[in-house]
DNA sequence: GTCTATAGAGGGATAGAC
DNA sequence: GTCTATCCCTCTATAGAC
């Protein structure tokens, strides 16, 4: 009836992801994990040093996320529709269910006041997205399925755009700017 | 001789501006306004009674810039193409010079921490945001000066989410990503 | 592995002198 | 209109008991 010593150190992961993800860096603090979970401060430093180790964690967390899921996408069939479908209601639970930013927003936001690590994995996150998506927008070329006349690079920079954005928005005017957003990324792929 | 006493809080206001765009809400303190200035806190509050009254007039004066500016843009002939112009060259001033994102993104990040006025000013701007941006997709596709095939509501608010999205993604992976990003807008408009 | 206790810094805000 | 001085709070982090 023991439980796994891995669990509170998960529990404060799950907690710090969706602080961080919610609120910011500087938008959250111990307490918001601690009190919630009937712990002590102190507890989370036995788990994870400082804050900056804790989300640095959460950044590699969400790095891990994204490539096991990007690779579950590519195993079906390898359609380039489909593989951009399951990236963007990914994109849409996190900002409908989770209430969550893509840490990359939450980082860009506060960059001059983040520690180099965090803002390291935010750079390496941020390669790893665009070359995903970059590949989907070659791949859906490739195979008529998309229509765009320009650099895939670009067109994929400008999708991950549009995504970040669709974020804010829609904590300020509602939940339907997602789904009217991501409707118009199809429409401007000549889906 | 007599320096005019709307001096200092003119120099305060600026300066809480590039960082409330710059930083966020939780990303600076006074200190990072008075010791530049070489004033103490204090001075701060004689001219804004706290933080939100100082951010709320920040935000208020990002409104009426914003209505100077597109009440300026209106005037130059009254073509879609100039408005939509003059709105990306003022944003792309924002990111690439001044370093400041739209007040938006910062709101929305850290939404849950912020006072009640700060959220009703961001809630008002987007409103203005949107509804200038839906005029001039309007009055594009009635000139045929754009083409899309979707709610002009729908267009502007996906034309802002990605320019919202340009301004992190810049911080992230240099500013050329501005500009391939506003390309990105005009190709997915028809120019 | 979690606790209590506390250090030590920094935050916003106020009172009262000048 | 700006200052000094101070209050009170919150924050991250550490030491040492259990």
């Amino acid at each position: 009836m023991t439980i796994p010593r891995t669990s509170t150190r998960e529990h404060i992961l799950k907690r710090a992801t969706v602080l961080f993800q919610g609120r910011g860096y500087n938008g959250f603090s111990f307490k918001d994990i601690s009190t919630p979970m009937g712990i002590r401060n102190a507890a989370i430093h036995y788990h994870f040093s400082t804050k900056s180790d804790l989300c640095s964690a959460v950044m590699q967390r969400y790095r891990d996320l994204l490539k096991s899921e990007t690779a579950d996408f590519m195993k079906h069939g390898g359609s380039a529709r489909y593989q951009l479908e399951a990236y963007l209601a990914f994109i849409r639970h996190e900002i409908l269910d989770a209430h969550c930013m893509c840490p990359l927003t939450n980082v860009a936001v506060a960059m001059d006041t983040l520690p180099d690590e965090i803002r390291a994995q935010a750079v390496t996150l941020s390669n790893e997205l665009l070359a995903y998506l970059t590949r989907v927008m070659e791949l859906g070329r490739e195979q008529d399925e998309f229509q765009f006349n320009c650099a895939a690079e670009q067109k994929a920079l400008s999708v991950k755009a549009t995504l970040q954005g669709a974020g804010q928005l829609a904590r300020l005017m509602g939940p339907q700017v997602v789904d009217q957003v991501i409707d118009q990324i199809r429409c401007d792929l000549g889906l």
